[in-house]
DNA sequence: ACGGCCGAGT
């Protein structure tokens, strides 16, 4: 859009009896700045420095497009005014443009009428500090001891921020301690340092230790305790503090639903003011992370309802829900809801997530296409289409698939292998399994778990090779669990072995008496072989340790 | 008139 179409929407006569700068100040769009915009040409105030950076600050405030107040700066013939320059390098910093925000700074360097001074470096630092740039943050220390505004309040505080996300603790500290003046802000940020770098109990020293805290301090330190787990301390913490925001009730929300305590979790949810997409989000993602996927589902869906408009964290953690429900119309929904959005596909996940969504609710076509589509395929959504080949039968695609993540240079962890010694278990591919988990041992030096050596005694035993499956239980460097050994009894079933079938039968009565299947596999190779009176025997022995069978299972 | 700190994930 030219300047003179912006400004040509201008209509309002009644405008023009107010001031320019409460005009400006009234201003909630763009559009309606692009009114007050052509208001100030036809008064001639575009030469008016005042005036021009109220624009550009509620300009680059209002919009993330900064073309338009970059184009109003360049038409002031004189910018040899300070203000001007530190507002259009804020607004770059503000929108993550560090590299434009240094370039600007450069010109004002070298530009003959106007200099840096303290107000300059504080945006500049923090945009150093939002994309974890060091080394410019190194660069523009260096310049701002050159300038002389190192003892301003606002650029130290900025630096201990910037070292601080930089895991920097030690330049961020002697920054602090250096500083001639400190505030709220300069004791969070240092505060915040802490908690980056695992330090929790020197942050809470901190806490205590400042002279005056604000809203920000209790929440930087609340969301410490909550990262480190310690949910007393976080708690303790938000019933002392003297005012919360939205702020305070999403780290408790956090909090709760890592804790796995969902129903506390949505207490402070229904309880929060001003409830903003971090607070859907924090809730939604822990429903879908501690195996409550329809309740995630519902809370998105209500979300929709109340006009809150989701983002990349959100679909991703719905797309989970959805991979964990297994429901192939569900996925069809969420996949082309999110295919249609304005989301960035590329950002956060969302690709990976659509992949695994696909696979696991099965349908292999769309998961494969956006597999085969994605610019870099890393290892969890080769384990995604593994999975999803695995649980729909195709382990022998899954097999080479897992070859062909090798042969792409990816390197497998102990997820990937747990995952393809499944599906070799699945689909009784004896032989591959074994290749995986002799390589997993052998080329990528993993020590196997538990959960990989049940696997295998899944495949082994299921295939017939019963004596191997038991040795491999009774070689293992670890104490097997139920569940390893409740393979082997399934495979005894399966094999009719009731010689080992009783031995393996007789250990999980003393591991776990009260679980039902382990009477039950046992009483069905009973059963296989009309050994009855064997058959009622262990139905008796249930009955008198009072295990209730499962309903449902099969008896015979 | 222009500036710094607290929230989602590993």
């Amino acid at each position: 859009m030219t300047l003179l179409s912006r400004c040509s929407t201008f209509t309002e006569p009644s405008l023009s009896s107010r001031s320019l700068p409460s005009l400006l100040a009234a201003c909630k769009t763009v559009p309606s700045l692009e009114q007050v915009h052509a208001q100030i040409i036809r008064k001639g105030g575009e030469q008016d420095h005042f005036l021009i950076t109220r624009f550009i600050s509620l300009c680059t405030s209002l919009s993330p497009d900064l073309s338009y107040p970059v184009t109003v700066f360049h038409r002031v013939s004189q910018p040899n005014n300070v203000y001007l320059w530190n507002t259009l390098i804020k607004g770059y910093s503000q929108h993550a443009r560090l590299s434009l925000s240094v370039s600007f700074f450069h010109r004002m360097r070298l530009s003959v009428n106007v200099g840096p001074d303290k107000y300059t470096f504080p945006s500049l630092v923090k945009a150093c500090s939002n994309e974890l740039a060091l080394r410019e943050g190194k660069a523009i220390h260096a310049l701002i001891v050159k300038y002389g505004t190192d003892h301003d309040v606002f650029v130290g505080s900025s630096l201990v921020d910037l070292y601080g996300k930089c895991r920097e603790i030690k330049c961020a500290r002697k920054v602090f301690d250096e500083m001639y003046e400190r505030n709220e802000v300069s004791w969070t940020a240092m505060i915040v340092g802490y908690v980056n770098a695992g330090d929790v109990v020197e942050a809470k020293k901190l806490f205590d230790e400042m002279p005056k805290r604000n809203l920000a301090s209790w929440n930087a330190m609340i969301t410490g305790f909550v990262r480190f787990r310690d949910l007393k301390s976080a708690r303790k913490l938000f019933d002392e503090m003297p005012e919360r925001n939205v702020v305070s009730f999403t780290a408790m929300i956090d909090g709760y639903a890592k804790a796995g305590d969902m129903a506390s979790a949505r207490f402070f949810f229904e309880q929060s003011p001003d409830r903003d997409l971090v607070s859907w989000s924090a809730l939604i993602s822990g429903y879908a992370q501690n195996g409550q996927p329809n309740e995630a589902v519902k809370l998105f869906i209500e979300m929709q309802s109340r006009k809150v408009k989701p983002d990349e964290f959100i679909v991703v953690s719905l797309m989970s829900a959805c991979s964990q429900i297994g429901n192939l119309e569900l996925a069809k929904w969420v996949d082309s809801y999110v295919s249609q959005s304005s989301l960035d596909l590329r950002r956060g996940h969302v690709l990976a997530a659509l992949v695994d969504m696909n696979a696991k609710c099965g349908n292999m076509d769309r998961a494969t296409m956006l597999f085969e589509e994605m610019p870099n395929r890393d290892l969890i959504s080769f384990c995604s289409m593994i999975q999803g080949l695995s649980i729909h039968g195709r382990s022998d695609v899954a097999v080479s698939l897992f070859d062909r993540m090798i042969n792409e240079g990816l390197t497998p962890d102990d997820v990937a292998f747990t995952v393809i010694l499944t599906a070799c278990s699945r689909s009784g591919l004896v032989k591959e399994g074994c290749r995986f988990f002799d390589s997993m041992i052998d080329v990528y030096s993993l020590v196997p778990s538990i959960d990989h050596y049940a696997c295998m005694v899944d495949l082994l035993g299921r295939a017939g090779k019963l004596k191997e499956a038991y040795e491999l239980l009774n070689s293992m460097p670890v104490e097997p669990h139920a569940a390893a050994w409740g393979a082997l009894l399934g495979a005894c079933k399966l094999h009719c072995d009731i010689e080992l079938g009783e031995e393996i039968a007789a250990r999980l009565f003393e591991i776990e008496p009260q679980n039902a299947g382990n009477y039950v596999l046992l009483s069905d190779i009973y059963a296989a072989t009309n050994r009855w009176l064997d058959v009622s025997v262990v139905r008796n022995k249930m009955s008198e340790r009072g295990v209730r069978k499962i309903p449902g299972c099969s008896w015979i």
